[in-house]
RNA sequence: GGGGAGUUAGCUCAGUUGGUUAGAGCACCAGCUUGACAUGCUGGGGGUCAUGGGUUCGAGUCCCGUACUUCCCACCA
């Protein structure tokens, strides 16, 4: 019969209950009076334009993991949280929303297209971090910050006004990667090389000064034929070298134009003849610097060919104009050869088409502080976990080259400069450049062009505590929270951002050494979580329709299970496949917690535990199962300084699982039947335990442990509020409150062991089930042990007596810590020969390790050598070993009769 | 082309400075409605630690080579 009514868990229930209780409660806000120590950690603001994702669960995740045992250690914890304007991303959509409205934004005046991309972004904007809210976050809502706040434009304007005075930002007329379809310039980290199939044509251009000879070329754009301005050869390319200084006639439009030696040229490729396109090639551009060639850009913005490739190009895209002009190669008979080939070709991240290398007038940044910034990692001042991903950061600044920071967009921090109205905008010194702009605006133009996002970006943390103005800095206590403690983020924005800010911090923060650069740098750790990907190892994307809905899981396994699930599927180091079925375990471990709990409360209200009092003296399981704690404690404290969340997740979970709930509270059980008056110590250790599993608990599964720490009535207020012992805390109090044996667990271990190796027996004589069966032993067994440990061992064994009996023989026998025991098998093995087998094959193991080891020990070199444990371990063995074959023969001998 | 990471049970991964007989979870098989929990319990099978050398008394662990996987960077028209 059930005594109670099967109950569950509302675990969505509660945990909007709780949310709500916290925030009301005013649990995630910054620390009103700064007391101790500051931990701070800045959220990487998700885009307004973004959709919840499985990183970020993950990646919030932790932080809070963090944050919340920041605040239980007795930290003033305060987690910036943000959203990103996202650039370009932001644009698009808006003009997408706007085109299907009948809206173009080309016919809007800037302002026009502000408003309706500030509309999009207030009525998108926040949804993001509004869904995060249901994975338990604790970021301090209130202080929420938005890139294009006012308070921070000024950090973003403020910045780029004094690299540039600093002369690390310049305009210049380059070659950049263009976008064609959001028609601004990107930056290099912003292009994806991607292999593409295409192919490679070889032509001919027919020699001006030699009728009826030709040069022969190979190119994979001969859409570009109208941008040549010459062919190059390497100058020592006996092929060619005789041609040089003559001149090719340009197929279309017709031109001649001269044949040039640079050696940059390739020789073994293709024909060794390079036919140069200045305007729309990095390659080409520098050869025709060199030799001071004209460019001729043959594209308009959108990719697009304009009047100077001639008016059967013109108008064309790339696209149609490369089937074009193979017609017209075609035509002319200049076209030799096409044959399939597969190259890279750089994609542009966000509208996923071909880059065209474009020559322009753009805003560069040379970047400061890159030694230095290399310094602050390699010394370890910033620590990368996993450590390895500061060999790609290191490798990344040696190659640095100049970011180009503008892009021709409405949406993002417009340029600070201002040009004399109708002046000559290259006079740099008529330039006006400043936060506020000209106090006469009447007579300035503005540049029309707007920074990058990742650089508004690279100032998020000192920016959202108020820098650079110096009473916004002392409100938001930057003194005090700044630096930050951690980074946590993808891999894959090591360039993007997390170099950037540190190069930001360093320029800005100050210029010291040693001690100061602690104050200086942007955060102490940055940790790296695993990319996302499905269990094929795919990542995760909208296209390939393998990413789960974020929220949908939640509500499925409750944010703890999900919380729980994600850390336990993502080690250090590697990327995350992503494995629902651990959502599940989560949730099971939440119910199973949940129901361990209640199983303590319904031992009745009388003892629930207001005061905690254990008993007065704690030995045996109650202290094996309080030293394990204490290791437990001990174990989270390093896997949650080393960013181990995988390993903190699965130790607590075996802890409470096998440890307590398995062996514990099955003992305790039994134990309290057996003798009812040591009921309220018994319930008493199970309730130091159980608050301190709901204490550890707390960083990753917040509501449940909020849940319990009110049901069980363990204290007063919030759980977060409550101070965490460590392990070492925890065992002096134990100490002082009890006498605590806190030596030796082994007889525990034992009985724990043996525990096992008869249940073992028993199932595989198929004895599972019976209790009421006798089980023998021929009197060897420690009697001591035993008998303080017998009716444990008989309730967890299953068995109505023990037999003392002369002789083993026919019985189905099994060595263990505590003696040789025997049971009278049933159906399977009734003479015992299976369980006789296993005895044999054991004591054939035991033999050839014995053998092992007394060879290794009368290894001179190895006595020598090897430490003495390793030698008193080996000799140790090597008895034990010798005694459980005796033991064994002993048995075989009389069971054979 | 340069660099990183990886290869341990069917799957996902642990495995501390080299030291007893290599672990966990999932999956699988068998048994169990047991007075918290079947979202559970008990038991079980399953690994030549990718491969070839080397160092060592001793190698999953350290060194060198090879193969494969994967990521990043650069890029030849």
């Amino acid at each position: 019969m059930r005594l109670h009514m099967k109950e569950n868990y509302q675990q969505r229930q509660k945990e909007r209950y709780h949310y709500g209780r916290w925030e009301n409660g005013g649990c995630f806000l910054r620390p009103l009076q700064p007391f101790g120590k500051g931990y701070s950690i800045a959220m990487p603001p998700p885009n307004v334009t973004g959709v919840l994702h499985m990183g970020h669960l993950l990646n919030n995740t932790i932080q809070d993991v963090l944050i919340r045992y920041a605040r239980q250690m007795g930290q003033c914890a305060f987690w910036q949280p943000g959203t990103d304007h996202a650039g370009i991303s932001l644009q698009v959509k808006v003009e997408k929303e706007l085109q299907k409205q009948g809206i173009f934004t080309k016919n809007l005046s800037r302002e026009e297209c502000l408003r309706h991309a500030c509309n999009y972004r207030d009525a998108y904007g926040n949804i993001i971090l509004d869904q995060l809210r249901h994975l338990g976050v604790s970021c301090d809502f209130s202080k929420k910050v938005h890139t294009l706040d006012p308070a921070y434009c000024r950090t973003v304007l403020a910045g780029f006004v004094e690299l540039f005075r600093r002369g690390y930002i310049y305009r210049g007329r380059r070659m950049v990667n263009w976008c064609p379809v959001s028609q601004t310039a990107i930056s290099d980290e912003e292009v994806i090389m991607e292999a593409r199939r295409g192919k490679l044509y070889r032509i001919r251009y027919a020699i001006a000064e030699l009728s009826g000879e030709y040069l022969e070329v190979c190119t994979t754009r001969p859409e570009t034929i109208p941008g040549d301005v010459a062919i190059a050869v390497h100058p020592s390319d006996l092929r060619h070298r005789h041609l040089i200084g003559k001149h090719v006639c340009r197929p279309f439009p017709k031109k001649e134009i001269p044949i040039i030696g640079d050696s940059d040229v390739l020789q073994d490729f293709g024909t060794g003849a390079l036919k140069i396109t200045p305007a729309h090639d990095p390659v080409d551009f520098a050869i025709g610097q060199r030799h001071s060639l004209e460019c001729l850009d043959i594209l308009n913005g959108d990719g697009t060919l304009n009047a100077l490739a001639g008016s059967e190009l013109e108008g064309l895209s790339r696209e149609d104009a490369r089937e074009k002009s193979v017609q017209m190669l075609k035509n002319l008979g200049l076209l030799l050869e096409e044959e399939d080939y597969e190259h890279s070709v750089g994609i542009s991240e966000r509208s996923g088409k071909p880059i065209e290398p474009r020559l322009s007038d753009q805003w560069f940044l040379r970047y400061p502080q890159v030694e230095r910034a290399k310094e602050v990692v390699r010394k370890g001042l910033i620590q990368f976990f996993p450590r390895h991903w500061e060999k790609t950061y290191l490798h990344w600044l040696d190659g640095i080259q100049d970011w180009c920071i503008s892009r021709q967009l409405y949406w993002g921090h417009r340029i600070p400069v201002w040009y004399p109205k109708g002046g000559d905008r290259t006079d740099v010194s008529a330039w006006h450049v400043s936060v506020d702009g000209p106090p006469d605006p009447e007579n300035w133009e503005q540049d029309e062009d707007v920074l990058d996002t990742w650089f508004s970006s690279a100032f998020w943390p000192m920016g959202t505590m108020g820098w650079p103005d110096p009473i916004a800095m002392e409100t938001h206590h930057f003194q005090f929270y700044y630096p930050t403690a951690v980074l946590v983020t993808g891999p894959d924005i090591i360039f993007f951002w997390v170099a950037r800010m540190i190069m930001m911090a360093l320029e800005f923060l100050g210029r010291g050494d040693g001690e100061d650069l602690k104050n200086v740098i942007p955060f102490r750790a940055v940790y790296f979580t695993g990319i996302i990907r499905d269990s094929k190892g795919r990542k995760m994307s909208k296209s390939l329709g393998n990413s789960p809905e974020p929220l949908d899981l939640i509500e499925k396994y409750g944010a703890d299970g999900v919380r729980f699930g994600l850390l336990s599927m993502a080690p250090i180091g590697q990327d995350v496949l992503f494995d629902e079925g651990r959502l599940k375990q989560g949730r099971n471990f939440c119910t199973k917690l949940w129901h361990a709990c209640r199983f303590r409360m319904l031992q009745g209200d009388d003892f629930l535990p207001k005061l905690l009092l254990p008993p007065q003296r704690i030995s045996g399981v109650d202290a094996a199962i309080l030293l394990a704690l204490i290791q437990l404690c001990e174990q989270l404290e390093t896997a949650l300084k080393n960013y181990e969340f995988h390993s903190a997740v699965q130790k607590v979970e075996h802890f409470f699982r096998s440890d307590y709930c398995d062996w514990f509270v099955e003992i305790c059980k039994i134990r309290m039947k057996a003798n009812p008056s040591l009921r309220a110590e018994i319930l008493g250790v199970q309730d130091i335990v159980l608050r301190q599993l709901l204490q550890l608990l707390h960083p990753f599964t917040p509501f449940i442990c909020e849940e319990l720490w009110q049901t069980m009535g363990y204290g007063e207020g919030f759980l977060q509020d409550v101070s965490l012992l460590t392990g070492d805390g925890l065992k002096k109090q134990l100490e002082g409150l009890a006498d605590f044996d806190g030596g030796t667990t082994a007889p525990v271990e034992n009985l724990r062991e043996t525990v096992g190796l008869l249940r073992a027996l028993k199932a595989s004589i198929g004895l599972a089930n019976c209790k009421d069966v006798p089980m023998y032993c021929d009197g060897n067994w420690e009697e001591a042990a035993a008998e303080e440990h017998l009716f444990i061992l008989k309730e967890m064994v299953g068995f109505s007596t023990v037999r003392v009996v002369n002789s083993l023989q026919g019985l189905s026998t099994v060595l263990t810590p505590l003696g040789t025991f025997a049971f009278e098998a049933n159906g399977s093995d009734v003479d015992g020969a299976k369980e006789r087998e296993k005895l044999l094959r054991e004591a054939e193991a035991l033999r050839s390790n014995i053998a092992a080891n007394e060879k290794k020990l009368s290894d001179v070199k190895f006595c020598q050598r090897a430490p003495a444990e390793v030698v008193a371990g080996a000799k140790s063995l090597l008895m034990k070993n010798q005694k459980d074959l005796e033991e064994i023969e002993r048995i075989l001998h009389i069971s054979q009769g």
